[in-house]
DNA sequence: ACGGACCGTCAAGGAACCGTCAAGGACCCC
DNA sequence: GGGGTCCTTGACGGTTCCTTGACGGTCCGT
């Protein structure tokens, strides 16, 4: 299985270099060149592990540490060329889990991250497959099928129900699933949710009039009922 | 919650320092001066962090990582002179979890080691939730069951509730209800809170007239009873 | 016994929220 | 350019939920 890299940097020659090693090393790598587009792809891409650069040119570095914190815990790399001072310090109490000063080697910094990806895993067994009633939810492969039969979703139908079987029999909060579908800045969209949890009990559900697998819960959120 | 941390060195000076400091700042510190040593320390001990020097008098440093890694999954951080070469990438690969090269500051490595600890510790999944009775609170899911039913709550309600949970068989003063569920300014509407209690009993009590979960006091506040 | 402070109960109106349908437009692939 | 898929957006009806008001009960001090 491929781990997804997110790669913070606002320096397009070192954010090149970084990719190209670190796909050349099996990773699949996504870039942003700031701090506003750095929260916004990471919550969209979901990725396994993240590169980030202190100096950047919209925010302070601690303030996206800050900012990812708020929400999930996916292992974060610093990068800095400041090698002395309470950054380190700081950084790392906010969150951050590891903290790697420039000029740094690249395969120790591979190391970092495998290490922080192997970390974030341990903690959270991944299952792949997620079955609710007749439906078989494979979250590796990105299929769903009812009673054997394939169900064709669209990407975004996908992003929603694989955020709800993750969390299978949790209520998923609204703003969760609009930040993680689409993005920080639909936080309050909450239209969305209505017309895609609908297109998914028409595929999903028996009767999709009364859904007994995506259950609302008004106010608060859905849930996938097991 | 101090938290134990076992520093394994075989040079005394060195070992002395880091566990003056570390005690200085509230860590519980036991120590290790070799390899053998080590792995009986981190058995018996069980520290939630494990700072180790590779260059040891009995056993290579890896062979320690690996020993340790067959049977548990605390946190170890590395120390070590070698700035460069494979062992720090041998290290992490093997189970390290970060890897800190000597000269080092030492509000640094605490900073390090705090960050281990801190993930360590998240990862461990808290099961929160809070049985009174017949009823279940499952904090996490946002759900309660009575005697395995479930019960519909709407989110003021279930906020209302989560607050009382979380202090279980506390009394929690009317205004930080107010103040925690309505909002700051409104922390002198007190009918809010009889109307909703009362809806929560509905729901929850067997006898709705004679409460013996959700019990008031008079001026006061409101309990969960246990 | 009386008044005041506090609590519990019920109900109604309106606001917020949800489900549904469908049209417009962006995008991609022949 | 044409056809298809998909996302976005608007409008509307139905439901749920919050707020607010009115009334009665209990406890307590005077």
């Amino acid at each position: 299985m491929r781990s997804k890299v997110l790669v913070v940097d606002d320096e397009p020659a070192l954010a090149r270099a970084l990719a190209i090693n670190l796909r050349a090393h099996g990773w699949d790598v996504v870039t942003a060149a700031d701090g506003r587009s750095a929260l916004d792809a990471a919550a969209i891409e979901h990725p396994d592990v993240i590169v980030l650069d202190l100096g950047l040119p919209d925010m302070d570095g601690t303030e996206v540490i800050s900012g990812l914190r708020g929400w999930t815990r996916v292992p974060i790399v610093v990068l800095s060329a400041r090698q002395h001072g309470e950054d380190k310090i700081e950084a790392l109490d906010l969150g951050a889990d590891d903290y790697v000063t420039k000029p740094f080697a690249m395969n120790e910094l591979m190391a970092r991250l495998r290490a922080a990806v192997r970390r974030s895993q341990e903690a959270a067994p991944t299952v792949s497959t997620v079955e609710v009633g007749d439906l078989v939810i494979d979250l590796a492969r990105k299929r769903v099928t009812r009673a054997g039969d394939d169900v064709r979703l669209t990407p975004t139908e996908w992003a929603f129900l694989e955020l709800l079987a993750r969390n299978v029999g949790k209520l998923v909060p609204r703003s969760q699933i609009l930040r993680e579908v689409w993005g920080p800045a639909y936080e309050h969209e909450s239209h969305y949710l209505r017309v895609y949890a609908a297109q998914l009990r028409r595929k999903l559900e028996a009767d999709p009039a009364h859904p007994r697998h995506l259950v609302t819960t008004s106010g608060l959120g859905y849930t996938l009922e097991p």
